[in-house]
DNA sequence: CTGGAGGCAATTGCATGCACTTTTTGCCTT
DNA sequence: AAGGCAAAAAGTGCATGCAATTGCCTCCAG
């Protein structure tokens, strides 16, 4: 190989591989069941094949991607019935984080979170999707880390990634963004006055709603189109 | 290299690796903090550096093993607090199954607990740790598994096996089976009459007190030994 | 036309080689 | 004797090569 290939930030070439797919899958980009060919990769990302492999394996235990022994790996495949499991998990962690949240932010965390979440009150009104989405990650992201346990918060990152293919496009619904503000705010309620039950239960539903906007495009996402990868 | 490698089951060379450098991590063969020298397990295991790279990568996104670039892995050595937080999250994650499975379990599988809850009881009698802990993994998979939601039982296992190193000397505490005995009964009674709160309840406490019995020997456990390697 | 056997191309799996980074060792200076 | 520096040793990271497996295509028999 020739050119170092500049661009994607740093880390060991493994490293960068496994973000570079990863984001490919988590975004969509990449649909479920498409083939992920180990020499198109390596060609595609100037990089040999030894990382590209390193990569897809840790793909792989991560659960983003499925292998299958001598015959290539290919975007991981999840049945309407898995996928509802993973929904049910999440929305199980989520609750566990607000609950643990309600309990433990300290008062300045708290604080950045009804500042954030009025803020993006903003976004609802001016219907601005995108940025309604961005506020939406940090808010849960939030309650991840607020709830003070790091396995906890690894084990729900790695959940949402893994829904992250199937939710992407949950704001299309109408009216799903301003629903999506009222839940949010129940939940901040709940936290706010340090009620974990109802923070947990708030947090569960919010995502247990979130579940059925989504199994609405998830029936439209069965078609696993090839197209050029990367 | 020479002969093929004998014994350890089937599957890819790199499946293999990870299996085998795995267990020993999880029964603590290998301990926290200790060194994993690519080119050494490759020999002690009679492979290329190649699946032993593949297989530290893939436990490393298993949480298993802590990579360092250009530095080496080693076993992961978690501190206290986050051995903590795992041992939390193992609380909730059982504490759901517990709670599922009270709600959803087959009459065969309820029926199939209680028959190996009663069993193990023998055990106890007995004072047979050993045979004890094969029951104890035994019921709680079962609670994994009654709560069908494969997410939920992946995600349990995992944590599960993060815990395993700590958790092995539990049952040398004086009085700690005939205690854990009469937990797991508490469990199984509210399973029995679909009592999910109460399930939920008893799981959680189950697990908190495995937790702190644990703590006892997680102080013995930070010297990171080296030994040979396999 | 269907079904299957055989061979060929494509792709994966593992081994090896080389470059680069980190760590160690030994010498020199103060 | 302690500290620092430099060169060597060790070990990781990636590329490449080759054997083995799979999937496909063709061709032939029924």
């Amino acid at each position: 190989m020739s050119g170092k290939r500049s661009l994607i930030r740093s880390g060991t070439t493994v490293d960068q591989m496994v973000r570079a797919i990863g984001d490919r899958i988590v975004t969509g980009y990449l649909r479920p069941g498409e083939k992920l060919d180990e020499t198109s990769l390596a060609a595609r990302f100037d990089v040999s094949r030894t990382p590209v492999r390193e990569a897809l394996g840790q793909l792989s235990a991560m659960g983003l991607v499925e292998r299958r022994p001598n015959r290539g790996a290919i975007v991981a495949v999840v049945t309407q019935e898995h996928l509802a499991s993973i929904f049910e998990s999440m929305a199980e962690l989520e609750a566990i984080c607000a609950r643990f949240s309600a309990e433990r932010m300290t008062s300045n965390e708290r604080r950045r979170l009804e500042i954030e979440h009025q803020a993006s009150a903003r976004m609802v009104q001016l219907g601005a999707k995108e940025d309604y989405e961005y506020f939406n990650h940090e808010f849960h992201s939030r309650l991840y880390r607020g709830a003070h346990n790091t396995h906890i918060h690894d084990l729900t990152v790695m959940t949402r990634s893994r829904l992250a293919p199937f939710r992407r496009a949950q704001f299309m619904l109408p009216g799903r963004l301003a629903k999506s503000w009222q839940e949010h705010d129940l939940i901040v309620t709940a936290i706010m006055r340090g009620d974990s039950v109802a923070a947990g239960k708030a947090a569960r539903d919010h995502v247990s709603i979130v579940s059925e906007a989504s199994a609405v495009f998830a029936a439209d996402d069965r078609k696993p189109i090839r197209r050029d990868v990367a």
